[in-house]
DNA sequence: GCCGCGTGTGAGCAATTGTTCGCAACCTAA
DNA sequence: TTAGGTTGCGAACAATTGCTCACACGCGGC
């Protein structure tokens, strides 16, 4: 059935061709190796390939009850417009894996409202997690704000950029903010953010009807330490100061206010008060994250969360 | 591990969670059994049940581009709106899998509008398996209209009935049509048609936005016998009088014109008149459905076509 | 021109998965 | 109460899959 001479097309045809014979068609590597004319490894290989490139998605079509229950008590406990509680991989499980898919239907579920709506984004691993879970739908209604920059200090912009990538699959327009999420001097920040295009942003973004963020952690190794953007020292004034957590880049205490002092003064990013009218969703979950969520829920920085079973029981405890 | 006493929830639940640990987590079967305490086996039946019950979905994110070469040409050739090709599964497996998934993304598309839409579905195996498919979400801004009843003679609702699954995943207000396919005789068909309800059913659904409609061949064992709604006597009748296809039961011949005898006359449900500001979408695939396919096609009952790789291939050659 | 070096390939093997079978528990009807 | 049927379970086995390894091919540097 080699009726495909010009099949070469691109390699990932190829993945795609092998993994949909895969997943959709239920045929096993054997058959598709007929099917396409190649042998049983190579086809074993384009399937794994078109996973790898995340060319396919698996999605879980039902509420299991004892999430729903968690959210339930999630909602109820610390007064949240919305919460999602996705079921846990297990305690050594990377949380991000199942927090993401869960994340991106909350996302799609947005982008799927009607009335058009200015949707602002952090930025971080899980916040780019949950965009790479996501499926493309065409919302021109929508607009996108950073709520940050994520140039990291020697300039390179973080590969964890979550808005190019959600402005790809939904085609709304996006606002990104070219700025270092932490400036060198307050100064510099002050300057930073009274340039016109970023004024604009920052404006945009304060502004959102719903914002999606991650939650960074202030023991173990914190994001902000791991991905350059303070020095070892800077966290540790940081925790002396009292920081359990950070949304944003705004650091904020045990009982969430957020820090007047310390690199806070530095941050160039847009810093959330909770508005009524706002949904601001934290999404973020794992042992480590538990403090600084807890914190970021008392103090009502956030009023929407998205995390996993084992987090949820903990913050229910 | 067993911290989940409670765990007894429903039998679904617990096949969630092993899917989800099993196509989420990746984890093998030994390890879900392990996390959930219970022997391997059990882990690979739940899994399996996730499956067979729909829970599990999966989609492939790439636009193959021999695919879109396809619709690129059948779009030109025939004048439509809107072609989508799903890869095929092989000359031997049920095509209505192949193009389900991609009706699907199609049908969630649509939905996605923030204009309010009015979209109509006719019934059928296909349109069946492609709601199965879709993903459930809140569009409270558009109405479904049915284009037909399906009642059998006998009275009962055939399995097939696609207007309430839908209204299920998407949650807009829906009008079903209380009607049989067929009625008995031309008379009853006209009392039928003049009940109230019927009347504005039938309205809204002349006047839809879009369409989605399967397309029944008449050779081998037309889809309206097999149901019932026809007997082999009347199906050779049509058959007699040029019938090569049939959409929402209205009957068409070889060039794509409506039949103006026969059982056509006992049709109560809406025959769709090609409009240009309609959208009008065949979904339909496979080597006995092609001459209807090109019939349509050629005779503009409908502007836009979901079907796959093989049969595209057919209509163009 | 020849030599590494990286990339891609198929063989073979180990791990994982799916299916069949016999057994036991449970329900149902005489 | 008991026979008959149904359901669910785990053991064992067969099929499928994923991984490792050795090798071939193409390409740039010497």
């Amino acid at each position: 059935m080699s009726r495909r001479e010009e099949e070469a097309a691109t390699p990932l045809d190829q993945a795609a061709r092998a993994a949909w014979l895969y997943y959709v068609g239920g045929a096993t590597q054997d058959q598709i190796a007929a099917e396409m004319g190649i042998s049983r490894q190579r086809a074993q290989r384009l399937v794994a390939k078109a996973v790898a490139e995340g060319l396919i998605h698996v999605r879980l079509d039902h509420r299991v009850s004892r999430c729903m229950e968690l959210e339930r008590a999630l909602t109820r406990r610390y007064g949240l417009k919305r919460a999602r509680v996705a079921l846990s991989l297990g305690k050594g499980a990377d949380p991000v894996k199942a927090i993401a898919p869960v994340a991106a239907e909350e996302l799609e579920r947005i982008f799927a409202q009607p009335e058009p709506l200015v949707v602002a984004l952090g930025t971080g691993r899980t916040l780019r997690a949950m965009v790479e879970e996501m499926r493309a739908i065409d919302c021109p209604q929508h607009r996108i704000a950073s709520l940050n920059g994520n140039m990291a200090p020697d300039g390179t912009a973080s590969a964890f950029d979550v808005i190019m990538r959600l402005a790809d699959k939904v085609r709304a327009r996006h606002y990104p903010m070219p700025l270092p999420l932490v400036a060198a001097t307050p100064e510099e920040r002050d300057l930073f953010i009274s340039l016109p295009p970023v004024v604009r942003a920052r404006a945009l973004a304060e502004n959102a009807d719903v914002a999606f963020v991650g939650v960074g952690e202030m023991g173990g190794e914190p994001p902000l330490l791991k991905d350059g953007f303070l020095t070892a020292a800077e966290i540790e004034e940081l925790r002396a100061l009292g920081a359990v957590g950070e949304i944003t880049g705004w650091s904020y205490d045990d009982s969430g206010g957020y820090l007047q002092t310390g690199a806070n003064a530095r941050i160039a990013g847009v810093r959330l008060e909770r508005v009524a009218e706002k949904l601001i969703v934290a999404i973020a979950a794992g042992a480590k994250k538990r403090p600084a969520i807890k914190a970021a829920l008392k103090g009502g920085l956030v009023n929407g969360l998205i995390t996993d079973e084992l987090t949820a029981e903990a913050l229910l405890a």
